[in-house]
DNA sequence: TTGTAACATCGACAAACGTAGATACGTTGA
DNA sequence: TCAACGTATCTACGTTTGTCGATGTTACAA
């Protein structure tokens, strides 16, 4: 972002991106989702590790996948998140100084 | 971050960073800094082309300088704002896959 | 079909946010 | 000393947010 100054529409874009990472909960399910050997995780395997509700995590869940950093895929009666690690390489290009 | 889960606090502390940065009009003031030829921006050259208040520009400036974003120095009436490049580096690197 | 488990969505509420306008503070110059 | 300017702070208000509890929804099994 930081070479030229940016414009309204591109700023509104980029401030999407960096208000889902701007909560704790959502960065620890990111973080988690990283670590993740299998690359993906269970809804039902952030409920006890975050202290939240199960409604509370598909909340978070839900904006995270809206802003494009994780995907769902639901495979019976389990859904699958996984990291978008392009969508967050571009966040982090996006801070070049 | 992403190397392995992160901790409540350490999840937090991050969290303020990010908070800081989903917001357009503060991604305009930090997009402004980092392209600025002197390395530094007077408040009263940021209202007109953010389109916001004066009152409203203080306080978006006050959020960047209390999450270590920006700096501002006082020189007679002016107060001049300066990018902390290094605070910007710490949460990119955050963001390490 | 019925029941159960996993997940998403809804309703409600307090807290935080972005904004404008008014006011207070600090500096400069007359 | 006083007036004007640049900036910060305060007040107020509508909107958004994070959270829980309850209710839907979907998939599987008996």
């Amino acid at each position: 972002m930081m070479a030229a100054p940016l414009g309204i529409d591109e700023a509104a874009e980029l401030a999407r991106g960096f208000h889902a990472l701007g909560d704790a909960v959502r960065l620890r399910v990111l973080s988690m989702l990283a670590a993740a050997s299998a690359g993906e995780i269970c809804v039902c395997d952030f409920v006890a590790p975050l202290g939240r509700t199960q409604g509370t995590v598909s909340h978070h869940l839900k904006i995270l996948s809206d802003a494009g950093l994780v995907h769902g895929d639901r495979r019976g009666k389990w859904v699958w998140y996984s990291l978008d690690r392009e969508r967050l390489a571009a966040l982090k290009g996006a801070l070049e100084a």
